[in-house]
DNA sequence: GATTCCCCGG
DNA sequence: CCGGGGAATC
């Protein structure tokens, strides 16, 4: 049976909430991963999203960080964090479906190259590495999708040679998400387009970024074989960057058969 | 020729302008006397009503105060402030008109009765008190109007019982209230409905304030004598604080001949 | 530029 | 409850 699943960083659910609820009514994923929710748990707004009939698996903080799946079918696991641990910050949820294991990850963006915080990013990577044979099997289904803050290659920068060895494209980030997906996993937009220069996020703070197209394709779904041979479809859906009040991120759908 | 003016505390003209925008193209008041307008005076919307036809007049600081006046005609003459001084506080704004002088105020609320805010309150009437001699004749067209944060009667209560000596309906706030009114100006509104429990402002941290009207009336167009004659209707225009992301205040409106 | 929280003031 | 402002983060 055919089913789509999405990922988006919505900078906030809660400012977030009517542009997401259309998109969802919209695009009707049958499992969406959020990023950046930026809500304690006891102040999700989960009736919203189970109006839609979605069912509502969240792991959240004050102000900052945050992940939520929505999924229209329940899950039979649901897993939050990372072993042995991610800093008490909120950002790792996995729920498993019957189509298979959903991991959603948002990756620490790091501020700058040589900061605490990248190094804290870079170890985030290689735990997330560490964990999967670990908790997996690269021959069963399994999706590890979100906000990644690495662009793979150069493709995935509207600017490689400005950006060369800065944050988010720097070497080591970029092999540290290269040990992830050698494991097994392989980057189901770039499977599907392997020239396209198509971006997932627009900085806020560079004028015009979203018109002129200055952005980065950070926001990935990573998939095991079995679903990689299932997906027919992997896209950027651009348009709710494009309305009022957007995420500075958009979402990445995929389809499988 | 016919006129009308209009006083509203919009409690913040940027949050408030979508809302104020709509009631004056509906209501057309040809001069609008707005208080907190919260904005410094290099940041003022001007654009937006002069695109609706007004003249804008402005007299701002930051966060707090701020009062504005908009008329389709222009003044011959704009003055700021209370002589000999209001505390550095954005209060106070006239105009002259071919209509005559309208002052427009914002009173201090005084927090509470005793408060230092509130030994400032009643020295700010008491000052309005004594320029209203210095600079107007009670025989010449005069408005006094704005947020007086005196509720002048106990007919202008909610509950005049629980606020009797409280903040607004104290007895030295009135006798203060008063003593601008002795000089020559007359409670357009109370004229024209002597008998009418009618409000202009519902607190927001009541609950269902508004729809259980629980308020106060303290938006008030004072005029002197030549003006009380030509006044042919004085009302409270309801509808605004019903709407979408209202101000705690709604406007009060004056018809000349 | 746009989140969030926390503070102040009404 | 809601406005504005400031700090921190991305």
């Amino acid at each position: 049976m055919a089913w789509s699943l999405a990922t988006f960083n919505v900078n906030g659910v809660r400012a977030r909430l009517p542009l997401l609820l259309d998109w969802l009514k919209k695009a009707a994923p049958d499992v969406a991963c959020l990023q950046e929710t930026k809500v304690m748990d006891e102040d999700f707004p989960a009736t919203a999203f189970e109006d839609l009939g979605y069912h509502t698996y969240f792991h959240g903080q004050k102000s900052f960080n945050g992940v939520a799946i929505l999924s229209k079918s329940e899950a039979a696991e649901v897993a939050q964090g990372l072993e042995p641990g991610d800093g008490g910050q909120a950002r790792v949820l996995a729920a498993r479906f019957k189509t298979g294991w959903v991991v959603n990850l948002y990756v620490p963006q790091g501020r700058e190259v040589g900061h605490e915080a990248w190094h804290y990013k870079l170890e985030f990577l290689d735990q997330v590495a560490q964990m999967l044979p670990r908790r997996f099997d690269p021959q069963e289904p399994l999706i590890v999708t979100g906000d990644m803050n690495v662009a793979p290659s150069d493709l995935d920068v509207y600017d490689p040679k400005r950006m060369a060895g800065k944050v988010s494209c720097h070497p080591d980030e970029r092999a540290a998400l290269e040990r992830i997906e050698a494991w097994g996993l392989a980057d189901l937009f770039r499977c599907h387009h392997p020239e396209d220069k198509q971006f997932t996020f627009w900085d806020y703070r560079l004028p015009q970024s979203f018109k002129r197209d200055l952005g980065w394709r950070i926001d990935l779904i990573l998939a095991t074989a079995p679903l990689v041979k299932a997906c027919n479809e992997c896209l950027v859906d651009t348009e709710p960057r494009g309305l009022a009040k957007p995420s500075d991120h958009t979402p990445v759908v995929a389809r499988f058969e």
